[in-house]
Formats: C-alpha cells, structure tokens, sequence
RNA sequence: GGAGGGGUGGCCGAGCGGCUUAAGGCAACGGUUUGCUAAACCGUCGUAGGGGUAACUCUACCGGAGGUUCAAAUCCUCUCCCCUCCGCCA
C-alpha cells in the first residue's frame, strides 16, 4: 500500500509505474475520488465542531437546571446532517481503498526499465557446469530409477503436482531443509515454524490477496488460507506492533510446506519437480529501519548464495526489470541454479524488498530512538531456499556415470554419513 | 461444540450517558540537584486525518461493524480475538 500523500504528490511518477509494471490502476480517479473526500470532510468536521460546542452548552445548561431545549432542537438537526456526511465519507473511503488496493509499489531507482524477464539483468554468476562423459539424465529418470520420488501415485492419492518423496530421497530433502536452518540460525537467523493456514488479514498484509486470490488453496469453512510461503505468517507476525528501534533489524528463517495453486499455468514445466502444488522452502525474513533496508537485501542475498555455492552448484544471480518486479516489491533478485539435465536455470530464491508497502498494509512501525517519531519499518524477504527445485539441480549435477548420486560434503552429516546414493 | 471472564494510549490500569480535554502509575525524553550499576524533584510526552507559511487549530479514535441519543469508552445488537472451565480429540 502506498501513502495516498505520495501518490498526490507525485501523480506521473505513480501512473508511469503502473504502466511498467503493468498494473491497471485507475490514478486518475483515485486523485479525484481523495480531492472529493477531503472536501466533505471539511464541511462535516465544522458540523461536529459546532455539535461539540453546543454539547458543552447543553451539558452547562442542565447542570443549572435551565431549560436547553432550544438547543438541543437545533443540534437535531445538525445530527442528522453530520450522519449524512459521514456515511458520504465512509463510501469514499471504501471506493479509495478498492482503488488503493490495485497501486503498486514503487520500484527502486537502481531498478532497471524492461518488458519482462528477458529484460532482467545478471548481477553475477558462480561455479561451473559440471561436464559429464555420458548423456546426463534428468531429475525425474534419476528419481524413479533411485526410487527417490514416486509422482503416479501421488497423483491417484492428490493429484498431479503433489509430489512424494521416498526413501532417501525423502531423506534428501529433510537433509537440505536441517542443512539450510543450521546455516541460518548460525548466521544470526532465528527459527520461526510457522502456522500453514493463515486468515484473510494476513494473506491481504502481504500482498497475496487481493491479486493472487486464485492462486491460494483456500478452506471456506474457517475463512482461511493455505500459505504459498512462510513469508505470510513470519511477516504477519508483528501486524499491528510497533518495535523500538534498537529491537532492529530482525531476521528470522522459517521452513514450511507452500501451497501454490499454479492455477493458468498448466502446461507450463509440468514435468517433475519444476512446477507443484506443493513443495518445501525456507525462508528468511526481515524487519529493518529504512536507511538499512538496501544493506540487508544484499546481505539477505548472500544468505541464499551462500547455501548454493556450499552445495557447489553452478548459479547466476538476476535483477528483475521493472516489468518483471511483483506488485508489491520495490526491488528483487532472482537466484537460478543450473540443472545440467533439463539444461537450463531453475529460479530457487527471490530476495526483495518491500521498503513500507507490506509494512504499511499491516501497520508495523518503529518508534525513533531520535526524537521518538512514529515510522514504517522496512520489510523484506526471500527464500533461503526451495528444496524441490533444489534436489533436481541437486541430483542432475551429482549423477554419476553409474546412475548413482554423490552427496555434496555438507549435506553427508545430514545424510548419515552417507557420500553417494545407491541404486537398491 | 457448551458455560463463564475479558479486550481502554508504548506498557499497566481507572472510568460504566454530559464537571474526561481518557484519571493515575510505569516507561521514554528534556532539565535541576546530588554523585561510585543510581536516586529525588520539575517539565514534556498517544495515534491518524483536515485546515494554516507558521505559532497554532479543528476532527476522529477506548477490539471491529451497526444502532439508540441533542450528546456514547459508558446503553443496545451483531461480530472478531484472548483467557478459564467442561466435552471431544492428536
């Protein structure tokens, strides 16, 4: 959510943003519905004023015990104009907020101009890919043969996009989420395990409602929603608070199952592991003063690198164009590992800062340890990392000519001991 | 699911139709004085919105939404959340 002081201020500056990020909200007519608004709000709050004078007046009357009829006939009337006024506000109010609603945020200066994802930039690039005397096969080969997944019956039991993970391949995963939180929590990250389901308010907070609606597994009965990442619940948990700012900046990781819909996008990565209902992640999660709020997505950035590169995988880091920036970030960097058996780069993290728009729409704010002024906190976020599309880089870089799987050395004391996976 | 209790400023907590401009305390900030992890005293101190170049001023806000009334933190209705007990269950 925007401050509807900014957005009257700089009028071409919001429009222009909306057409890059292709948003369709109506500026034009938010300006005019605010204008309306503050226009009878004027005109109501002489009305009250004169209420409260006259309410004085009565309250003096009465205790003298003369006769305040006159008055109180007058203010009737002045009553019933106010209750006019005040549902005319309440309707704008409401219009302005659907309208509001659909305003992105506003990207970063440093945030580069583009259409979509080919307009995204490469900040960096790590490892190598490794090279292989043979046809490397791909995640869903190496699974099956290893038993590691079984996506047929998953699907008779859920359907398709719900993986199973089996074996040592459950093994994997709950390896590469401990391995994740460990590094984490060392780095001065603090273990959230969050609940899955959250209600409205908190998926509206940051940002999935109401634009996403149709993406989120929703259960009608309790008004609740199945979380698409452990972003909403960690970032909801201060709605509503204010910290001091010495309690700043905080970070938190947290692993959850995620539940996305994926509704339109069928046909699209079907295969494996590339796109699911439902997958696993960790993410990281920050709270910051503003002035911080660029020092700390780098460093929340190197965070997620960090984890790829003790796995030794080949990836690249991207800056998102304009274009391709989500509604509610101000900026964001994508991490994409490379899968040698798909050939191409699998997106596992997306780093972004909020700056005040999530922050704004949940209201949590800071006190100023100088001069003690109310503000925004900063928020930000990003995974840290998604485990599905992890083991398929994963199992693709580490196959070996046999068909087994060698196990990255950092990942072995989460396995067991275990260096290579084996074909039964 | 059933029965009670409760939600008031950063925190605690009084108020239960008009002498409230939300008491009082804590915390915070500024100052005076005395000085060994500090105390005492004095002062300032909620948030949001509107108007004004400004000092300032007006309005709203007591979980949320309606209602009664000239007037609502206070009365009524609905609703959300928290706590305790009972039931059911992992």
């Amino acid at each position: 959510m925007l401050d509807m002081q900014f957005i009257r201020e700089n009028p071409d500056l919001v429009k222009q943003v909306c057409v890059n990020k292709k948003e369709d909200a109506d500026i034009d007519l938010l300006l005019k519905l605010d204008a309306e608004r503050r226009k009878i709000i004027r005109t109501v709050e002489k009305l009250k004023n004169r209420r409260n004078v006259a309410s004085k007046k009565i309250s003096e009357l009465k205790r003298e015990k003369r006769d305040a009829s006159s008055v109180i006939a007058e203010m009737k009337t002045v009553s019933e104009g106010i209750k006019v006024y005040d549902t005319k506000i309440k309707e704008f109010d409401k219009e302005i907020y659907e309208q509001m609603k659909w305003v992105p945020n506003i990207p970063h200066e440093s945030v580069g101009h583009g259409e979509d994802e080919k307009d995204n930039v490469v900040v960096s690039e790590w490892g190598e890919a490794p090279e292989f005397n043979f046809e490397p096969a791909d995640h869903i080969q190496l699974g099956t043969s290893l038993e590691l997944f079984d996506f047929a019956r998953s699907a008779k039991i859920s359907g398709a996009g719900f993986p199973l993970y089996k074996g040592y391949g459950a093994l994997l995963d709950r390896a590469l989420i401990n391995f994740m939180l460990d590094t984490h929590t060392k780095n001065g990250f603090v273990e959230i395990s969050p609940p899955y389901l959250v209600n409205s308010q908190s998926a509206f907070g940051t940002g999935q409602l109401p634009k996403s609606k149709d993406q989120m597994y929703y259960v009608e009965e309790d008004d609740l929603y199945a979380i698409p990442t452990a972003e909403v619940p960690v970032t909801n948990l201060y709605r509503d608070e204010i910290f001091s700012e010495d309690q700043l900046p905080i970070w938190y990781c947290a692993y959850s199952s995620c539940f996305r819909r994926e509704a339109g996008s069928y046909g699209k990565d079907t295969k494996g592991f590339l796109r699911v209902h439902q997958f696993n992640k960790v993410e990281l999660v920050k709270f910051t003063v503003p002035e911080k709020s660029y020092d700390e997505l780098e460093s929340l950035r190197e965070s997620a690198e960090g984890i790829i590169r003790a796995l030794g995988l080949k990836y690249k880091v991207v800056s998102l164009c304009d274009g391709d920036l989500s509604f509610a970030a101000s900026k964001c960097y994508d991490l994409e590992v490379w899968a040698p058996g798909e050939q191409k780069y699998l997106e596992v993290s997306s780093c972004s800062n909020f700056e005040d728009f999530q922050a704004r729409r949940i209201n949590i704010r800071y006190r100023q340890s100088l001069g003690g002024k109310l503000q925004y906190v900063h928020t930000l976020n990003g995974s840290g990392l998604a485990t599905a599309r992890m083991l398929v880089a994963l199992v693709e870089t580490y196959q070996t000519q046999e068909g087994t799987i060698r196990i990255p050395e950092v990942l072995q004391p989460y396995m067991h001991g275990m260096k290579e996976i084996c074909p039964e």
